[in-house]
DNA sequence: CGGTTGACCAAGT
DNA sequence: GACTTGGCCAACC
């Protein structure tokens, strides 16, 4: 547990099922602005199910390999964990992505 | 303490 | 619209 990763998810905590955020929003909510080190966390996800790292998107809004190359099997996964929520994943992209964004400006 | 590594991002080609 | 470059910052070795 690293204390970026605290504040990060903290501020998942926050994040409202049916809705995502960007790497780029937690960083900038958590005070810090390493968008990168936030994926390093999510990928280890210490916190396993309670950290809902599905809701967490790139900033384009894709799931695809959120760099381009991810496990194929983690992907789906999170896919399906959307669409329980309620978000509207098709390609391995949010579907109405601004929409159910969530900033915590 | 220096170098490598990302589930990234923005801008340039 | 796809690909490359440089920069960013935390974590790991």
């Amino acid at each position: 547990m690293t204390p970026l990763a605290i504040k990060v998810y903290s501020l998942l905590d926050t994040v409202p099922h049916g809705k995502v955020t960007t790497y780029k929003a937690l960083a900038q909510a958590a005070g810090t602005k390493a968008y990168r080190a936030i994926g390093q966390i999510m990928k280890h996800n210490p916190n396993a199910p309670a950290t809902p790292c599905h809701r967490v998107v790139a900033s384009n809004g894709s799931l695809g390999g959120f760099m381009g190359k991810t496990d194929k099997k983690t992907l789906q996964k999170k896919i399906d964990l959307l669409r329980s929520e309620g978000v509207a994943v098709k390609n391995n992209r949010i579907l109405n992505f601004s929409n159910i964004y969530h900033s915590f400006s």
